[in-house]
DNA sequence: CTTATTCTAATTAGATAATCATTAGCCTGT
DNA sequence: ACAGGCTAATGATTATCTAATTAGAATAAG
């Protein structure tokens, strides 16, 4: 709530403010556009609205046709608007009798989102990922030890006996386990750092994938039931060590891995 | 319609639809119809190739107009299309005679940015930002007690310098405190755990200044010096700890000042 | 009579087409 | 060297059509 300066965040909503415009001969409600784009600032006085507390999630904000009306532009071009809010998380926007432009409702695998195309287009590492998704982690277990509710555990005993049924099964298992780490993470009762995690994990799904045999899994396994225990009796300092060194192994396996892939394009 | 090819994997953050998770195909169930927009299905196809690795920053992608002839569709369509992995930060369009598409460049101030939005409409609270924040940087600088090279240890030395000028200067101080952290974060050199900082930063940014004191400050120094010392020794665990201990009592801090807040609205 | 179901019509976004305006790089002619 | 025109690209408009969705009326069942 109380962020009322990362408005000027948005890159070309901001350069190109020109208050100066004259002033509105329609309705009032909106400023007519003459801007350098005009989608663009559309989107930067609808965001405006957002920050400034006057929109809450669920608000209608128009139709297509009536905010084209308001705004003073054609219909294409906010529709230009609407589609950049809409991948923004901003807006709903629904067709039929009852739709229109809603202010959304918070969806915090947008912001996973969002992270996970920033990290593919920088090209970063698989160890980078391990050690970024390691330091989330252990700090949601910590927190998990010290708040994990009821529903948390019965949800983690639950998903750990799906891990059991699939030991045998390596691909299986890993997607078991990674909604094991979900449900650990999920128990921090932390958004942030949920969302962090959504971001990496599909990332690093593929990586673990590979590195899959059904006797690591029973290790694995071993180690997810010690740091369930952990959580389940509080240990807070517990559970983040052992949490810490099942990603050290998790990380070592794959060095070591990623090194015999080395030496083999070598001799081939 | 050219090729319906790709539909696979979950990219619809942007547009979407049921999150519902698919049910197994023998339980008397359908498989659900994959009801988009064209304008989503491109979004869809441009993201895989991305994922894929077929698709690297500064790449060229078309015009609108070619692009519009090879999905098949009209050039508004495309456009919406554009609008969107625009708002992603997939692609840079640009317009005059050598513009067209173009894959974005990686710009990690764009997950502060939709960061902010998610947490503006989720009301995600200041203690889980620096929660996450917490697990973020405490392996950054188990890292960098690893990793730090001697660039890394001059800058940090350069920027504690730069906090000891400002000690006398609330809010300098926190700006350049927190530009220590970031140098910390650098000497990681992951840039995973870079953009999850940078990210945190803008939004813990008035949180802390709010509680700075002179006093406080000269506290925060001693433990800023002490943590890059354990750095600078390439001990880790302490670096860990210190960090972990300096973020506890940051939170500590923000929880009184909560605290006491609500006793004066209360009073008030 | 009440309740559940089906039809229908109104409303709204999705998509197309043709066209003009604006921008920015390239190139030519002095 | 540089002014000015050429050209290829996006930005924006208008008009029109299609597809989806639902409120509400009509209808059938209990």
């Amino acid at each position: 709530m109380t962020t009322p300066a990362l408005t000027r965040l948005d890159d070309r909503a901001s350069q190109d403010r020109t208050p100066q415009d004259r002033m509105p001969y329609g309705s009032g409600r909106w400023l007519q556009v003459r801007a350098s784009t005009a989608s663009a600032e559309i989107v930067g006085q609808i965001r405006q609205r957002l920050f400034d507390g006057l929109l809450k999630p669920g608000d209608f904000v128009g139709t297509e046709g009536s905010l084209s009306i308001e705004f003073g532009v054609s219909r294409i071009t906010l529709r230009d608007a609407l589609r950049i809010l809409e991948a923004n998380g901003i807006v709903e926007v629904k067709v039929g009798k009852a739709g229109g432009v809603r202010v959304a409702h918070p969806n915090p695998e947008r912001f996973a989102d969002a992270l996970a195309v920033q990290l593919m287009l920088a090209g970063i590492s698989e160890t980078e990922i391990f050690d970024a998704q390691m330091g989330a982690e252990v700090r949601a277990v910590q927190l998990a030890a010290r708040t994990a509710t009821q529903e948390d555990i019965i949800a983690l005993e639950a998903q750990l006996a799906r891990c059991v049924d699939a030991v045998e099964d390596a691909e299986g298992f890993v997607r078991e386990s990674l909604a094991f780490h979900l449900c650990l993470v999920r128990a921090a009762h932390n958004r942030a750092l949920l969302a962090q995690f959504q971001a990496l994990r599909h990332l690093s799904w593929r990586a673990i994938a590979r590195t899959s045999t059904p006797t690591r899994s029973r290790r694995v396994l071993e180690r997810h039931r010690s740091v369930l225990d952990a959580v389940k009796q509080h240990d807070a300092e517990r559970a983040a060590t052992l949490i810490g060194e099942h990603f050290q192994q998790i990380i070592d396996i794959h060095a070591a891995m990623r090194a015999e892939q080395i030496v083999n394009e070598a001799n081939a």
